[in-house]
DNA sequence: TTGTACGATGATAGCGCTGTCAATTACCCT
DNA sequence: AGGGTAATTGACAGCGCTATCATCGTACAA
């Protein structure tokens, strides 16, 4: 029928185009182009959008466009202080450009993450971001096809999707393990929850360095998401079964937090009786007492960058960056809570 | 044309259906409602998705049916923990229903939030959750025209918009202040962060509880965002203003922490010579050493039941509970970081 | 004056899916 | 056998918007 569709329904671009005595297309370019429209016309309809209070249905938009505005991103995890700055940064840059930033969780296994990539390919995004290299075959294959900018992150692989900007996990949990044993310490344990699998690469990095140095690894691990009161209970069982230990590499941040009450719970000096190293450098490490040495990473501007090099490709017509592999490099922070040994 | 449409574009439903050998009618019906279609065909189309590893354009579906299956969420803070445990609850919730959720940011600002809102309702949500009671006149006009749930979270409020689920942050800031009172300290100090509406709230319970026990209310705050580095530069500000302070309640447990680190630094002793009560209830709160005394808030229950209301409502034909305002409370957790004066 | 070019505007045809209702078939009853 | 009911299936018409191309003037060169 061509009656005038009277519902209380939402009011759409046509009610905005009638009311200005335009066509619809006209009201559609005003809203996206007005620089193609005359100031005359630009005018009607500006003023009949605000007398309708019309919001554009985006739904519709991006049907028709085929241009979803939407960035899939599937975090391990919400509640980690990494995963809180890496999404801000996101936001940061997304937002003001007009994109929506849709994030799922992975909750640190691959089954799970399989299953969002499915979920979010779904919303067709017009890019992808993840974290870790180490999606499932079918996942990868699933990503490879839908044909968008996918950017994986937090580490390195010699065989990315499409993008790979991170650093190498391994490289800097050597260079934590190493830095207990440059001062001295010979009894050099490590505490992690290697469920995660950049948590198993800094393992790496710690065995490579106990070979180096010829020491014994003196491991205490979790299947348990890694948490701060947790970072006890590790420390508690690795110094019952190495009680000789006298630096300790955790595997990040909130474990060695937790290590370090720990200590102050049983009495235990820090540094002078046992070195803490931790990793990430959250926001509190510097400020706990004795702040935290720790391996700092660039995860925010990591994800900025992710972000930049998406906004690029969608703007450009789809040409990737030259360099698909970006290493963002670490830092050692060594702080108060690692001395020498003896 | 009626050309096979051979572009290397996605498979669609009627790619489905086509293999399939029936209508695209019924191969929708049997990814939505397998129950209406025969055994024999639903076979076939099943086999057909799964050889084209098939897709469904949720973004047509959303159009045609308008139902777009979206959340949205607008949270002042990504990297606190209340709302890293607050988004897990609406993701534990909504995620199996087959809802998505829309986060935006509104950094603890009504300007941002507004903006959140307006930006969040152009992707026709089918329920917005809010943190927060103090929406702008201008966005809680746009939530009522809206015609969906919105559920205001975290704090109570006599007139709210449609559905409250929190709990009186005054009182329970109250609370937190009297425990202190109540152990027989007389120089009650305060730090927070009161850009925070809720953090004003807690403030606000703080100074009932001075002016019962005839006690001078000392304050430091900053409107910088809560960090925990922060809490130990409000304490020192605090204590060189009040050097006679012997307890503190800290606006949550950030600052809580942040005062904890400041006074081991300084070797002032908790709770010996300072009593320390944060608020919240962060996970490592309880093996901070000391223990951190603090309030503890149902924030992920607070998140749940404000999904499982709008799942209600969206199921059964928009009928809103009878109760509008739900008080969750809140619960006085005394541990180690507080004790008797003197 | 005529022809050309270009800028502004509109008509049309979908984007991929679902709501609706009509058509078809199978089944059962009298 | 005829008629009625229920269970399946399909045809059609949009959802609200944008890409595309046709159309209409108007300005300017020839």
């Amino acid at each position: 029928m061509t009656l005038p569709k009277n519902k209380s329904r939402r009011v759409t671009l046509d009610d905005v185009a009638i009311r200005a005595r335009v066509s619809a297309v006209t009201a559609s370019r005003v809203l996206r182009k007005p620089e193609m429209v005359s100031a005359d016309l630009r005018a009607r309809v500006d003023s009949a959008v605000r007398e309708l209070a019309y919001i554009p249905n985006q739904l519709a938009s991006a049907l028709a466009s085929t241009h979803t505005g939407r960035i899939g991103v599937i975090v391990p995890s919400l509640t980690n202080g990494v995963f809180g700055d890496y999404l801000r940064a996101l936001h940061d840059v997304f937002v003001p450009a007009g994109f929506q930033v849709l994030v799922l969780n992975s909750h640190y296994l691959a089954g799970r993450e399989e299953k969002a990539v499915a979920t979010m390919l779904g919303q067709f995004p017009e890019a992808m971001i993840l974290a870790g290299v180490d999606q499932t075959p079918h996942a990868r294959r699933s990503l490879q096809q839908a044909g968008i900018p996918v950017v994986q992150t937090m580490e390195m692989t010699d065989d990315p999707i499409d993008i790979n900007i991170g650093l190498s996990q391994r490289e800097a949990g050597y260079v934590a393990a190493r830095h207990l044993f440059d001062l001295g310490h010979r009894h050099v344990g490590q505490i992690s929850a290697p469920h995660d699998a950049r948590s198993r690469q800094r393992l790496e990095g710690y065995l490579q360095a106990c070979a180096e140095f010829h020491a014994t690894p003196m491991l205490a691990s979790t299947e348990e998401p890694c948490t701060v009161p947790l970072g006890g209970s590790l420390l508690t069982e690795l110094l019952t079964r190495w009680p000789k230990v006298t630096g300790i590499f955790c595997g990040n941040d909130n474990l060695a937090l937790g290590a370090l009450f720990e200590c102050q719970r049983r009495g235990i000096r820090v540094p002078q009786d046992l070195s803490i190293i931790g990793f990430n450098d959250l926001e509190d490490s510097a400020c706990a007492y004795p702040s935290l040495s720790t391996i700092a990473v660039p995860r925010y501007e990591m994800a900025r960058r992710a972000a930049e090099i998406i906004l690029e490709i969608t703007r450009g017509t789809g040409v990737r960056p030259k360099q698909r592999r970006i290493d963002l490099g670490f830092q050692l922070i060594a702080r108060d809570s690692t001395g020498k040994a003896g």
